[in-house]
DNA sequence: GTGTTATAGTTGCCCAGTCAAGTAAATTCT
DNA sequence: AGAATTTACTTGACTGGGCAACTATAACAC
């Protein structure tokens, strides 16, 4: 009967459903909230806010896979919908006609402005405000630890952009 | 240039960073690697555990909803695809002829017990061989904390069951 | 008991995102 | 230079899961 929890602590096994149910829940909210307040999704905000950090506004899509951490295929149709709300436009690359540029628009620019606050506080309500500074920072290095792709994919969180 | 970072600190920007990396990346590796050993979703390797650890091997939808972190619907549909694999089985409940009891059946606890060592290799690999014991902790903690649900929802993780 | 409302699931429709195959430009080989 | 390979997407087919509408049983009002 009962199980015998072959090699897997009671502590283990705590932080493997703490994280599952976060996993599930908070990307969830968050969406729930921008798209409640800004009829936003937030992979769309995120795909803003990648771009507005952007030297000249701008990535490819294979850089707005990888910070979304999306496939090169779910890039390309993020980026169509924003393309079709006007928000972002895709430049053909003068370097490399293989694929385009997308570029922040100025409509982009301010519905990212006007999304921002919401999202920052959703993000503090869901978040922020839940946890201690000591908690912000192990979080943030846990999370970062087992975030980093692990050996059969690459990393790259943060190219060096000029 | 420059973004002003309205009220948002540059500790608590690399926070939300790192949770949306960890949410898109941590279920795909750990589904990647069940699905390859075992051919099995990681929603449908929970559910069967959920019902493993549920006295009787038994559940109702909506407690396997509750536990999924999912709508009803969804787990309905997750239920039809064990029920097609026979890992489970529906039986109309005698208390309540609304809905059913899921079982789990000898096969289903058979698989998941086939399944086990391998999800819980890929845990370690993927996410606790990252992390050290206090950093253990306090991820448990803040997971529980971020993952409880807000306000607009109503928390049950584990209902009294008789 | 009959009518009303609440509860438990199921189903149709939709959307985001994955994978695999396809296209087109760039690079390498010779 | 021309052929072969690699790169950078795009697209078609599919899947999982959400929402809203629907069905069926239960519980409550009377």
């Amino acid at each position: 009967m009962a199980h015998h929890n072959n090699g897997m602590t009671r502590d283990e096994k705590a932080l493997m459903q703490a994280l599952s149910r976060a996993i599930s829940v908070v990307p969830r909210v968050l969406d729930a909230d921008l798209q409640r307040d800004q009829q936003l999704p937030l992979t769309d905000y995120f795909a803003l806010t990648y771009l507005s950090e952007a030297e000249g506004q701008r990535l490819r899509i294979n850089e707005v896979a990888t910070r979304l951490s999306m496939t090169i295929s779910g890039a390309t149709r993020t980026v169509n919908r924003l393309e079709a709300l006007e928000l972002v436009a895709r430049e053909r690359s003068a370097s490399d006609g293989r694929g385009a540029d997308v570029v922040l628009t100025e409509v982009g620019l301010k519905r990212l402005k006007e999304a921002w606050p919401s999202h920052r506080d959703s993000a503090r309500r869901r978040v922020l405000d839940r946890l201690d500074a000591n908690e912000l920072a192990v979080l943030t290095k846990a999370l970062n630890s087992i975030g980093a792709e692990p050996d059969d994919f690459d990393s790259a969180d943060c190219p060096p952009q000029s």
